[in-house]
DNA sequence: GGAGGGGCGGACAACGTTGTCAAGCAGGTG
DNA sequence: CACCTGCTTGACAACGTTGTCCGCCCCTCC
């Protein structure tokens, strides 16, 4: 800027006033510096102005996995909606391990962007008091903080959700319905499992319920117990996105009744379609950044959380029979 | 900081050293400096380290889509890559607008990155000279940048690889083969209907060749005309993942031989399978990441270009024999 | 006891920008 | 002609950090 202002013949803080479209310059001098701009190929350095201002620009964003369609199609929203307000995205993936989401938020505040996003993986997030009380803006989505802080939340009905799957399934003659689901210390799967516990009333039985991480070859152990049960299942409710396709798999096209939470590319393709009880990860991550720029732009009332509606999509795999396995 | 040292009693410095690890500091003093910054909540200001040191850790990374799985698997690659060295990713969609390309890289040239991983969505890369003369390390992924620009290069082997599902589906007795694929105007389409073409020969028509966006509505349009001919095609090779899945959508179940371009999620439940030619996102991402880090930690040699192998995984689809439909 | 040296701590400038304040200048008015 | 007003421009400090350089203190050795 200052190799600028002398090759224009003006001081800096002219040459300030142009890049920032600040009035009061005449317009012949805008031009000359904006001719010397262009000769010389100079862009501001937002590292000194950011020093200067305190403002970044810039929100970060901390989810499980990017590579999760789930957490891509939120990203992808979050980050519309932060282009639209002139920012930047800093995203990184915390892979459900609460250690790396802690310092992925601790370099982020260290980076000072103006507002956090976060999907956490941990259930300790007092190393965010002092951040809050800084005046950073925070806005929590799928998965709520800790019962002691207090912000602005985005989370999916996943109980309704889990309900209304299971009614479905009761309503095609259903009476025994497994669960597979996540570790129910995450958020979400424990939503889930009280849905279909509650739904279910007394036809609840624990063991028709297989909560643990989804890999294939723990899905198909677990399938097998519960064909092996004097009582089996004659349908399914999948707790995600991943633990469906996982099951699918496992099942090696045999029809089975099944309704999954989330949907997924190619659902509908399958045979028989894949019925899903689907959130709208993209509402959720537009959701949650406009609660984030409404904080930013000087909102300081209590804190809200929304829950989004979930919705059964009927594809076929909802309404196969009882006893067709 | 400077609250920091006054809470010590030491001074500016002295803190300074402290915050990063630098020696010659009395262990004591040290302690006594760590205490006050874990009273204070302090941590450092990025964007003042930035403005002194130069180095932001920052790694930019312009993508066509995050929630395209193709680039979600690539994002999460690099932003491995990235935090292994200690930086951070700023990331964004270009939405295959080269104007946005375009927008994006500046913006991530003025926070000073210290590197871009780059997939374009234009032809015209003339505004990265500058960068490139200022000493940004650039690497591009997936398509190549414009000729007179030479900076690193991760590419698949589009070309190969369309030859190989050609002569798969050929070797399956299919001589009327159709190509459903993006505009030429994309390197890799360009590339993959050359392959197409190469290994077709003179069995080469150009009425089986079908390139445009991917809508559903001209799809379908596009097999009506396709399975109308006197001479139909009995086999397709369609020219990405996307275009696969919307392919198979607009067959309704009809069985087609079809040999897909991108691998996909579930391409192994429909049935038949869906045979297909998967490169490797993952793959790319990391070995772009690398090639920057190579770069910014000295190496000035002389750009290198890697391409990346693929692979025919064959599921059934690309083994139905002609006749089928 | 004094000189020399090593270990430690501190003062100061600089990075590139922007906010504050004031100065210069032309034109209009009393 | 003096004064005021409004427009344009510029000088300077400050943001929070780090690199440079200097000085102090204590220890050791002559």
């Amino acid at each position: 800027m200052k190799d600028v202002a002398s090759a224009a013949g003006v001081a800096l803080k002219t040459v300030s006033r142009v890049v920032n479209g600040e009035p009061g310059v005449h317009p012949e001098t805008a031009e000359r510096v904006r001719a010397a701009i262009d000769l010389l190929g100079y862009s501001r350095n937002e590292s000194a102005r950011v020093l200067r201002s305190g403002r970044t620009a810039t929100i970060g964003l901390v989810i499980e996995d990017v590579a999760d369609p789930f957490y891509a199609g939120l990203s992808r929203a979050v980050e519309d909606v932060v282009i639209e307000h002139g920012c930047l995205l800093l995203s990184g993936s915390s892979g459900e391990e609460p250690g790396r989401e802690r310092e992925l938020v601790e370099t982020f505040c260290a980076r000072r962007v103006d507002g956090l996003i976060v999907v956490p993986a941990g259930d300790d997030h007092s190393y965010l008091r002092p951040e809050l009380e800084a005046g950073t803006a925070v806005v929590f989505a799928d998965r709520p903080p800790e019962p002691g802080i207090d912000v602005d939340t985005v989370l999916a009905d996943n109980a309704g959700g889990a309900r209304r799957a299971v009614r479905h399934l009761l309503e095609h003659g259903h009476r025994r319905i497994a669960f597979l689901g996540d570790d129910p210390a995450i958020f979400t799967a424990a939503e889930r499992l009280r849905g279909y516990r509650e739904e279910l009333g007394e036809l609840f039985d624990p063991r028709l319920v297989s909560m643990r991480s989804p890999s294939a070859v723990g899905v198909r152990a677990e399938l097998d117990r519960l064909f092996g049960l004097d009582d089996p299942p004659t349908a399914l409710f999948t707790g995600n996105g991943r633990y469906t396709v996982t099951t699918l798999r496992a099942l090696e096209r045999r029809r089975v009744a099944l309704v999954g939470f989330d949907d997924f590319e190619l659902a509908d393709l399958l045979d028989p379609g894949v019925s899903v009880v689907a959130q709208d990860p993209a509402r959720m991550g537009q959701v949650a950044a406009e609660l984030l720029f409404h904080r930013l732009t000087g909102d300081a009332g209590p804190s809200q959380h929304v829950e989004l509606p979930v919705q059964l999509i009927i594809r076929g795999s909802g309404e196969l029979p009882a006893g067709s396995i």
